[in-house]
DNA sequence: GAAAGGATCCGCT
DNA sequence: GCGGATCCTTTCA
């Protein structure tokens, strides 16, 4: 069976590993695809769950690399982040369908493939995931993370739908994917 | 104890 | 392009 990615690959920082996951393979109970997008948020960021430390919901944040941390946004949605160094995760933001499509169009209700899972809400949507979930580890069943087979091209841009710490570009997508949440505007350079 | 506001999505205009 | 849905965490008095 192909690497897994486990605490080792966690255990860095946040924006290595953002970038590192772009292209890497995520599924969750045999659901899953190519991630294209993801976000950056560490301690020292406004933007942050965790920027004015620990507390009940942002706890897993604190705790070991290599766990989901879930949360509920706006009531209605959840979103799916991978737990780096202490206080910092990658918020999973879009994936490019592979696996399990009948199981996520059933979730989703009649959208096109291009819209199961093009944003952090309809992402774990698409998969089932839910606060349940929350502190699980990504490196066993019902995760499953692999990395990038080939190297991808990679862009960055400021961060989607929040109300500080937006000039800071910690978005990092799959250049060119017409699977992203947005459009990367404007487009900056690859790393 | 109260109030604000949020790392979103969808439907309507 | 704009606003509503919907809930619960966090903050402040």
């Amino acid at each position: 069976m192909a690497a897994m990615l486990d605490r080792p690959f966690f255990d860095r920082p946040v924006l290595d590993v953002s970038r590192d996951l772009i292209g890497a393979f995520l599924a969750f109970d045999g659901v899953g695809g190519r991630i294209v997008e993801v976000e950056a948020y560490d301690e020292g960021d406004p933007a942050s769950h965790s920027f004015r430390g620990p507390t009940p919901r942002n706890a897993v944040m604190f705790g070991p690399p290599g766990h989901a941390y879930v949360y509920k946004i706006y009531g209605i949605h959840f979103c799916l982040n991978f737990v780096c160094q202490p206080g910092s995760a990658v918020l999973i933001r879009a994936l490019e369908p592979q696996e399990g499509l009948p199981r996520m169009h059933e979730r989703r209700g009649g959208v096109g493939e291009k819209q199961l899972c093009s944003g952090p809400g309809k992402l774990a949507q698409a998969l089932g995931i839910n606060l349940d979930h929350n502190g699980l580890a990504l490196d066993r069943p019902p995760f499953l993370v692999r990395p990038a087979d080939d190297s991808h091209p990679i862009a960055t841009g400021p961060r989607i739908g929040i109300t500080k710490g937006m000039e800071t570009p910690w978005r990092f997508v799959l250049a060119g994917s017409p699977f992203l949440s947005k459009p990367l505007s404007p487009e900056r350079k690859a790393l």
